[in-house]
RNA sequence: GUGGGUGUCGUCAAGUGGUUAAGACCCAGGGUUGUGGCUCCUGUAUUCGAGAGUUCGAAUCUCUCCAUCCACC
């Protein structure tokens, strides 16, 4: 029996542990490490699947619990799976309908069963748990799915935090036996422990010992400070074989994605780029701007000089000012296809870095120009 | 020219004698990390068309002027 989704290691940076890899799904193959855009509601946000595609991604994330409130599992189905029902033929990820757990808060009861909670659409009462989750991801159809997982707050005591994630294995054992159709869909397990290293450590004993095709760490980035999540996520990357693909969830910045690559992280995805575009701030080589920004009034220059995206190749910092603060949907559009394309890109430097062994240099030269963390060096 | 109305932040406006003049929009700045986000937070009138007066105290009352709108000549 062969896995849908496993990873082939091309090269290792001779002195990090960053590498460079291949992903193998059953909608094509994913050059690692690799930055995947977020698709919630079976769309990314302002972009058509084309102009996603065109900038590069070759893979992307959508939502189970969205999906499951609307439309519905059984009409993505009944469409032919998500790949069919959003137009787009390259891989797909899941997320599980944990994290929403997490961030719904107030509307949420858990138990060893699973979580109850109340629609956010319509106040309606639901009830998600293991088997579930993997029933609706079944339906969507992703090649990546992911185990339905408790992420705990930050910050959290202990106790809960071991109880939370021995309760999360408990649950990737009953996500294991309820999915069946290992040659069509991957489920990748989730690490938790919170900010406790040991933890971390128990977390991932006990997934890596059902052995899944792949491992992502969760409960990061809720709000802990960088220093904090650098160290943790250093020793957590650790704790997972070398041999699988290794994915940290929700994850965006660029000092971030430099890090987790520098301890070995094959895949990143996170709402980041997509979300700032559609409030106005750009990702770009010099550090993070504001097109909202007065100063922008009569900046006829592009975005970022040192891009080539279609944005910055036709359109002025004044013009998006213009767009953003005139509330048109062409601002969203504009500035999600720059900013996705600013990650996609920065991966692909990545990858290229590490395949000619000279990542940390390309890692300094890019923190130079970036005025926000050339500061951190 | 006559009669009437109106003049409070860039705009639309609350407020009709009592301490530091609502709110909304606009504007300015900031936030955003497995998306409940075309969103959220913060800031911006020592001043109420101008001047004088009444009063312990006025955006609120009186007078003059100015501006503007509506009727009628």
């Amino acid at each position: 029996m062969k896995n849908a989704v496993y990873i082939d290691i091309l090269k290792k940076d001779s002195r990090t542990r960053a590498r460079r890899g291949r992903l193998h799904t059953p909608h094509g193959t994913i050059e690692t490490p690799v930055f995947m855009p977020v698709g919630t509601q079976a769309t990314v946000k302002a972009m058509r699947p084309e102009e996603v595609k065109d900038m590069g991604a070759e893979i992307i994330l959508s939502n189970t619990y969205h999906l499951y409130l609307r439309p519905g599992d059984n009409i993505v189905k009944e469409a032919g799976g998500l790949h069919k029902f959003m137009n787009w033929d390259r891989a797909i990820l899941t997320d599980s309908g944990g994290f929403q757990v997490f961030s719904l808060g107030k509307l949420r009861k858990i138990s060893e069963e699973g979580v109850k909670f109340r629609s956010y659409l319509d106040g309606s009462p639901h009830m998600l748990t293991p088997e579930k989750s993997i029933e609706i991801q079944n339906n969507l159809g992703a090649d990546i799915i992911m185990a339905f997982d408790e992420c705990a707050p930050y910050p959290a005591d202990r106790n809960y935090v071991k109880n939370s994630l021995e309760r999360t294995t408990r649950w990737l054992k009953r996500c294991r036996d309820f999915h069946k159709d290992v040659e069509r869909q991957s489920l990748f397990g989730i690490m938790q422990g919170g900010m406790y290293i040991d933890l971390r450590k128990q977390s991932a004993e006990e997934i890596v010992d059902l052995d899944l095709p792949g491992y992502a760490i969760g409960g990061l980035s809720v709000g802990e400070p960088r220093e904090i999540m650098y160290e943790v996520l250093n020793e957590a990357a650790d704790f997972l074989p070398q041999d699988k693909p290794r994915y940290v969830m929700g994850v965006g910045t660029p000092d971030h994605l430099f890090q987790g690559v520098e301890f070995g992280i094959d895949m990143f995805d996170c709402v980041l780029p997509t979300r700032l575009a559609r409030n106005g701030a750009a990702m770009i080589s010099t550090g993070r701007i504001n097109i909202k920004n007065q100063k922008f009034e009569r900046d006829f220059t592009p975005l970022d000089h040192e891009c080539d995206c279609y944005t910055c190749r036709n359109y002025s910092r004044a013009y998006l000012r213009h767009l953003y603060k005139s509330n048109e949907i062409l601002s969203s559009m504009l500035l999600s296809e720059h900013n996705l394309h600013f990650l996609v890109n920065m991966m692909k430097n990545i990858r290229q870095a590490i395949e000619e062994d000279r990542f940390l240099e390309y890692k300094r030269e890019f923190y130079n120009k970036y005025e926000d963390y050339s500061k951190l060096l």
